[in-house]
DNA sequence: TTGAAAGCGGTACCAT
DNA sequence: ATGGTACCGCTTTCAA
């Protein structure tokens, strides 16, 4: 309480116990070889002087500072945010932490944030999708950790990856829709070239669309993301305006299927019999909405629990240099009323 | 490429452009003063050796480590992630970075993040709500460093306050509620001890309906949080069987706003002609429903970048101890088309 | 503007 | 089971 204005160290502690800082240092590890008293003793000092150990101090001593680093495109996006969840869930109690950043969707970002975060000396990097600058794919090669790619299957991947084919899993939709006996398709967003992922179902649904001899033409842009909402309710305004007779539109996420949707029922256009709406993500939206609304599911947990055993995995195998790990997952259309 | 399988430290980069690593040091900073010529040919030694700058040694010689830890209960709400992206945007350039965990809504978890954190030494600490366990709170008091509480008023904060009265803020929807002429009003959420602030909306709700004389008795428990779509569509159908005259019903948030409201378009029941709906938190989602949900808008983002202009003013102001800033925030209400 | 030396607070390694 | 000692890679401080 008085004067002792300098946070205590290990020898401050090690003194008051009598003993070496060393063994204050074992008495702080689990497994380590401290007699049950003295752990006890040396316990009770550090309690006393209110002593925090030093990661810090630890980490440069150990060259391991328990940090594996995540970067996500947006924080406020619930299928990120369910990766992000399955990754700590499966890191809880492995020592490891989580380093987030999010780079708003843009490579340059994601450059900027990856330099600083090899600064940290993570012992593993986690990036989301497979498109980088030069530069920063450079400094991952580089890096002498493991890196992960993740929501996608990038041709040329730096690392390790646990992703799936957005072009595939967007035919899925496609097939959906000509099974339901739509045949005039048109598709909202993925028209940047900031999101990648969006890019590649716009890409995949071309392609099945054109694979069937059907109308291609019917995209409608919707600006650089986040896509909300407001930009599928725009997107699907649209998309009415100039294509009236559009059968079933697939959007590039469940955030834009519910605003295209919505702007349907604002104007009365009855969702599936009028148009038909489909989505991606499997978000909790699309379930509770009224008509529920058919989507893709891409487990996005699933994604940062495989992605996070990678990871143990690789650092509890210091011999795994030369491996490659490579997930893949499956996406699966759930269909509901919207279609 | 070959052989060197060692990470180049500034020695090495000293020696590569024949100078100190003290100069080195310096060149790697923005305002130091190093010879323009000499800085140059360090940069480039630098690079040549892809020499990335070591912050866990510099962390513990400067004793400054450029971390913010921010606690907030769960990654996958919009309104935290909202305040998250005040505070980053805030920080951004400011050399701080958030070290980000989240509790789960558990003030147990919490205890253990924040213990894990501080031996991270971070430079602020952010949380969310002002309920903590006894020992966190001692934790956080003799941690040395600035402490920010969110989203809340709590009675005796530890530090610093940016947030506002949850009570205060529910009662504004029971003024709204009546103004429109509805008087049997009922309240979803807010049940359990681990969301404190949905048991302030809660209290508020119900204080602001005794003093009215009105019936206090239309409470629906909704379990422990998150608190999703799914518990406010089952909450709102028990308030129904239990209470059918009910005229409005206000929902912890948005999200079991929207579940609520669902429920509704399922039964065929109008909203707001056979009940209305207010929820909480201004979510996107809110404002896009059909109908748009009326809802109380607390500056989630807003109370991000105050928390980080707390934090930036006052570690600026080294002499600014025994100081306490608080910042009060005015939640209103947006009324809608569900009231 | 640049350099030399002394730590920062731990842990690895080798003894005992 | 415990202790001694040499660092880990940078920054602080003082000198030139």
């Amino acid at each position: 309480m008085a004067g002792n204005n300098k946070t205590p160290t290990m020898l401050d502690v090690a003194r008051l116990a009598n003993v070496s800082s060393m063994t204050v240092s074992r008495a702080f590890k689990r497994d380590a070889s401290v007699g049950k008293e003295t752990r006890e003793r040396i316990l009770k000092a550090a309690d006393e002087l209110g002593y925090v150990l030093d990661s810090t101090a630890a980490n440069l001593s150990s060259r391991k500072t328990g940090f594996v680093a995540v970067t996500i495109p947006s924080i406020n996006n619930a299928n990120f945010a369910d990766t992000l969840r399955g990754m700590s869930q499966r890191l809880r109690g492995s020592g490891l932490e989580i380093l987030l950043g999010y780079t708003d969707y843009s490579v340059d970002e994601e450059e900027r944030l990856i330099e600083q975060f090899l600064r940290r000396r993570p012992e593993a990097i986690v990036v989301t999708g497979g498109t980088h600058t030069d530069r920063c794919r450079k400094l991952l090669e580089h890096s002498g950790v493991p890196v992960v790619e993740t929501w996608d299957l990038p041709a040329k991947p730096i690392g390790h990856v646990v992703g799936f084919s957005n072009a595939e899993a967007a035919k899925l939709m496609v097939d959906h829709f000509v099974e339901r006996g739509y045949t005039r398709l048109g598709f909202i967003g993925g028209d940047t070239s900031r999101d990648t992922r969006g890019l590649d179902r716009r890409r995949g649904f071309l392609e099945a669309v054109k694979a069937r001899g059907l109308d291609s033409s019917r995209l409608i842009a919707s600006g650089p993301p986040p896509i909300t909402m407001r930009e599928g309710a725009a997107s699907m305004r649209e998309m009415i305006a100039r294509w009236p007779d559009t059968q079933a539109v697939m959007c590039v996420s469940d955030l834009s299927a519910f605003g295209a949707l919505t702007e349907c029922q604002r104007k009365g256009i009855r969702v599936p019999e009028d148009i038909a709406i489909g989505g991606f993500g499997a978000y909790d939206l699309a379930e509770h909405a009224v008509p529920a609304i058919t989507t893709i599911d891409a487990s996005a947990k699933a994604i940062g629990t495989h992605a996070a055993d990678t990871v143990l995995s690789l650092l509890s195998n210091p011999e795994s240099t030369d491996v490659r790990m490579v997930t893949r997952i499956t996406p699966k259309i759930i269909a509901r009323q919207t279609t």
